[in-house]
DNA sequence: CTGTTAGCGCGTTCAG
DNA sequence: CTGAACGCGCTAACAG
């Protein structure tokens, strides 16, 4: 792959310098004249001189690297939308930076401990972890270590910076988008109750029922994929034949959900209101367009990558938690 | 996020030996007598010894990793089964290497050069390209690299090695689901033409109908969107209203051509056969399920990976490229 | 089979 | 403001 690249030598023989002034004017420029900056960035870009990050590496013992750990992609609901924001997110805070983005694939069957030693060992300067599973370990053994930074709230938030959107708030919104248009018998479908998301949206979503003097008493878990979605919302019509409101914490459930309904001859929103949540790409492809809760995601983790290059860099500044306040995207299902 | 990791020295103290007896025990464990072996693995376990990166990439000029080279995710087809997909196969072709994957971000309006230029630079061993579109510059830039293996052919092959799925027998075989199933009106929702992999399923579906003694002329262009499959559904039935088969040049688009077909009142299969392609997850998920052209991504990336991790290995064996069959999954659309 | 000796390319004191 | 010297941690010859 390597092209003989130039060293830093080359370059400072080329510029008439000496290595450490050449290697002064690349970093920062600092206590350099102006004379011997230019001819060390003509000669850097006559000889197309590029520093050796392993030597970089070495000498300062910084890697300039972060990883950005996933769970395997074995979890429907994990791959699909979440992944791509995921992505999108840390590339665009990574972008103009020289950062580079390490793939960290977290196998289920994997002891955490594992990931743990991988993050420890210094191969990566810091990580974004995507962990969204309560036993997955990953949150106990990074608990404590500054240069992590997670997406999601974990479930013991001590020792731990990490990004999320308010969820209770957004499972709140969805409830009263349904309530406002007038439904009474209002059940939801949940995400799996292994993951703090799924928690707080079910939360919010009752609290509004109880603001509305109603109890949530109509709910199934849909496992946060289209296919449980569809079998949730059975059940759930089969034990609540009387629903006509429901609030479904994926955008990839109602999917499922709207087949279920469908197959019984139940109409959007005539026969029953929906709205789902995540805004993430499923809901603009439904017909009509599917009233849901927008979920930032990719803002958090540019927020969650920005904040971790700042604490890499500047050493300090312990990490405040970033919650941001989600909102309701108007469809046509409610 | 380092923990003051251990050196070799004080490994080799440990054991009792000196540090390239250390080393060798490590790498390979070659001439290195069974006591001594025994002694340094002991060492390393109790002192939790963790080889350096960066020292060693920078003796041995190698780095360890290799780069994952995607599109920007502005594009709604690449982004979702396909990313997941590409990362499936590079993650299990790399489970249980030492072999790191650095995630590069190929901005749509950043000059190819930059990108070529930052693999040419030795940051990497290798790096696996999916770059689907003509005009991204890619294919120009990394031309006669070995050491990088392409996803999807390239428009002109001569010094790239790649791996694909056969798209014109797939193209081939959605064509004949549809005329076994007794239908001549047959038209076919493309892909962009920016994209071999559009091309060449047309190319198929072209030769099929030839085969059958029908011309093709019922065609447009989809986008590989569901949106786009939905507005060319739209378009191709106003022009050709007897049609009674379709082939959808990817499941995604299928999914609103899907929608079309309902908006219009047809009826899939009676009215209008329908054969998708991908099978990458939305075809399992419309009901019926859709019938559609299996394309092996996964096995195509682990390939593709295993390829190149050969070669940076070896060294040598100059590169066959591969191009999987596709076959038939069997939905009820037909 | 083992230890000794050199670098790999760069950042960084520390004198000048 | 500059250059000479040292070290980051490891692998790779080379004698023994």
């Amino acid at each position: 792959m390597t092209h003989q690249a130039p060293t830093l030598d080359e370059v400072a023989r080329e510029a008439g310098v000496s290595r450490s002034t050449a290697s002064r004017a690349i970093n920062g420029g600092d206590r350099v004249s102006p004379a011997s900056q230019a001819a060390v960035e003509a000669a850097i870009a006559h000889l197309g001189f590029v520093p050796n990050r392993a030597a970089r590496a070495l000498a300062t013992s910084q890697t300039g690297s972060i990883a950005l750990v996933i769970p395997e992609p074995d979890d429907l609901f994990v791959s699909d939308p979440f992944l791509l924001g995921v992505v999108r997110g840390v590339g665009g805070a990574l972008a103009g930076t020289q950062t580079q983005l390490v793939l960290l694939i977290n196998h289920a069957d994997q002891p955490p401990g594992q990931m743990a030693r991988y993050l420890r060992a210094g191969h990566v300067d810091g990580a974004i972890i995507t962990s969204p599973h309560r036993d997955d370990g990953l949150e106990d053994a990074l608990r404590g270590s500054r240069s992590v930074v997670f997406i999601g709230r974990p479930f013991r938030t001590e020792g731990i910076t990490y990004v999320d959107l308010d969820n209770v708030e957004g499972g709140r919104l969805a409830a009263r988008a349904v309530l406002d248009a007038g439904r009474r018998r209002v059940g939801t479908i949940t995400g799996p109750m292994d993951m703090t998301a799924a928690i707080d949206r079910l939360d919010g979503f009752s609290r509004a029922l109880a603001e509305a003097g109603l109890t949530a008493d109509a709910v199934e878990d849909g496992g946060f994929t289209a296919a449980g979605g569809e079998a949730a919302a059975h059940r759930l019509l089969d034990r609540h034949p009387d629903l006509d409101g429901l609030v479904v914490a994926s955008d990839v459930m109602a999917v499922g959900v709207r087949h279920a309904l469908e197959d019984r001859g139940l109409r959007v929103p005539d026969d029953v209101a929906i709205v789902g949540f995540d805004n993430l790409g499923a809901a603009a492809a439904m017909t009509p367009r599917l009233t849901t809760v927008h979920n930032p995601l990719v803002e958090m983790v540019d927020a969650a990558t920005r904040t971790l290059l700042r604490r890499l860099d500047s050493g300090g500044t312990a990490g405040e938690n970033l919650v941001l306040p989600p909102h309701l995207v108007p469809g046509g299902t409610v």
